[in-house]
Parts: structure tokens; sequence; C-alpha cells
DNA sequence: GTATATAGTTAAGCCCGTTTAACTAATTAG
DNA sequence: CTAATTAGTTAAACGGGCTTAACTATATAC
């Protein structure tokens, strides 16, 4: 029988070797950008949630609209954001990615991608097959964590 | 046979989840905390590290002698590290973790510890000896690799 | 011995993201 | 219609971390 402290050992071990990978490859991409915090955190904000108003980006940052319209400019300048007026309420301007913010979120994302295919081929089918059956069984069980935690 | 798109997905939708909940882990501990980037991957780097010099700081975070000197003085006067004169090469002090220092580390990485503990709860022990002998093979792999890459 | 190199500190100034405050424009309440 | 609210912008000033440059002190080379 498992104990609870080898379970919370493995799955730290692995978080450790993982998140030094996913770290270091983040890190870099930042600096290459050469974006400040905010505004890496407001592209992610627009990749995975997609278009907001100058505020909702200010919030999410924690931050006062002022910075938030700031940085929103600076981004458009650099051709990563559009700004369009919103037809339905006039006062609120409509934040999205250009095709080259898109493209510059999906580069950074890229070499974790190459890196777990690399992962896949050093395995054998079995052991692809026993870890991929494990992983679906802990995001579920993360997952279900996560709704409850929410209530 | 498991594809590698099926492999790589898999990982990536556990990869996602896990994230999420770390990274919102580190940023409510950094922004308790007050510290700035430096000061906090300085902490880590005594943490993980043991003691060194300041200008080992320096070369870790990529700034000047004088940038980590300002700051090793900053987290002195927190309470966080101590500076002692090296007995062997009296040019060089000794940073180090005060215990405080040290607590503050681990009072970091406790929120994951316990969520991690909390996962297990809800797993059965056949789950968790699979999800067991995955997570070996799959650290064991990416260590591999990562040895791999260093040559 | 003198000369050079290394470890660290200090002070002055810069950069950049942030806040505050004052403003415009559009919307909603009464 | 008028008043109050909401979304966003702009300008001035602040703060903090960084760099450069000058300095002290220890260690090593010749």
């Amino acid at each position: 029988m498992p104990s609870t402290e080898q379970f919370t050992q493995v799955l730290r071990d692995w978080a450790e070797v993982f998140m030094r990978r996913s770290m270091s490859d983040f890190k870099r991409f930042i600096d290459d950008s050469g974006l400040s915090p905010s505004q890496i955190s407001a592209l992610m904000r627009l990749y995975y949630g997609g278009k907001c108003g100058v505020s909702d980006i200010g919030n999410h940052l924690g931050v006062t609209n002022a910075a938030a319209s700031q940085m929103v400019d600076r981004m458009v300048q650099l051709g990563l954001f559009t700004r369009n007026e919103d037809t339905g309420d006039r006062r609120v301007k409509q934040i999205a990615l250009t095709s080259q913010g898109r493209e510059l979120v999906e580069k950074g994302v890229e070499s974790r991608r190459r890196w777990m295919e690399k992962l896949t081929t050093t395995l054998s089918p079995e052991e692809q097959d026993a870890i991929i059956g494990a992983l679906m069984v802990l995001t579920g069980a993360a997952r279900h964590l996560e709704s409850e935690d929410i209530t």
C-alpha cells in the first residue's frame, strides 16, 4: 500500500523537473520578448480569454485603469494588440491580439511542446500507455478538487 | 498503440491544471511577501544552493555586483539574510538565509504540498500505485533528457 | 617590497511601470 | 433634460531596481 508520503514525494520529484524545465523556457521567452511581466500577463489573458476591455485587463493585473491604458497603448504600438471601439457600448475599447501577438504566444509554448514530444520518443509504448492512464486519473482528480474549491 | 499526439495531449492537460495551481500559489506567495522578483530568486538560490558570496548572487540574477550588494543589504535589513565575512578569504561576504528566511520559503512551498496531499485522498490505493509508477518513469526519462542536453 | 586583480560597498543618476488627478466622451438614472 | 455613473485617456510625479563610476580592503603575482 502506497503511503501519502511516497505519493507526494514522487509527485514532488516530477514537479521539480517539470517546473524547472517550464520555468527556464518561460523565462527565456520573457527575456527574449523584452516585454514586462504585466505585458506578458495581458498577452496570456487575451490569448486564453479572448478580447476584452481596458479595465478588464487592469483588474486582472491588479493595477489602475490608467496603467492598463498606457500598457495597452505600448502593446498597440508594438503591433501585438488591436484597440477598437465597441459598437454596442461606444465607451469601451475592445482589446484583442493581432496575428503577430498570437504567434508570439504560440512560439513561447512551442518549446515545451517539442520537449514533450522528445520525452515520448524515449518511452516504450507500454510505458506511454501506463503514463497516459495515470495522468488522466491525476488530471481528473485535480480538476475535481478545483471545482470543489470554487463552491 | 498510443500516438505521440495522444501522449502530448494528456501531458499538456495535466500540465495545464498543475501549472495553473502552482502559478497562482506562487504568485500569491510573491504578492504576500512584498518582495521583488530578484529578491525571491535570491531567496530560492540560497534555499536550494546554500550560502554563497554577493557576486554569486549577482551572476545568478544577471545583474552587476552593485545591484546584488544593494539587494542583499535590503534582505539583511528585513532579517531574511545574514552577511558574514569569510574567514578563509576576508574579501568575500558569505550570504545565507536566516531561520526566518528559510521559514518564508517553506511557507511558500507548503500550500502546494497540502494540495498534493489532498489529491492523494481522492485516489484509490491502486490508482496511487499506478500513478507513482508512471511518474517515476516520466521523471527518470525527463532527467535523462536533461543530462543529455548538457553535453 | 610594489603592482595588479578580486570582492564588495557607496553615491548619483537613469529607466520604466505605477499612481494620482484632471480630463473627455458615452451611458444610465431620475 | 439634467445629474450621476462608467470607460478610457493624458500628464505629472513617485518609487524601486538597475547601472556606472569611484572607492576600500584583501589577496595574489613578480
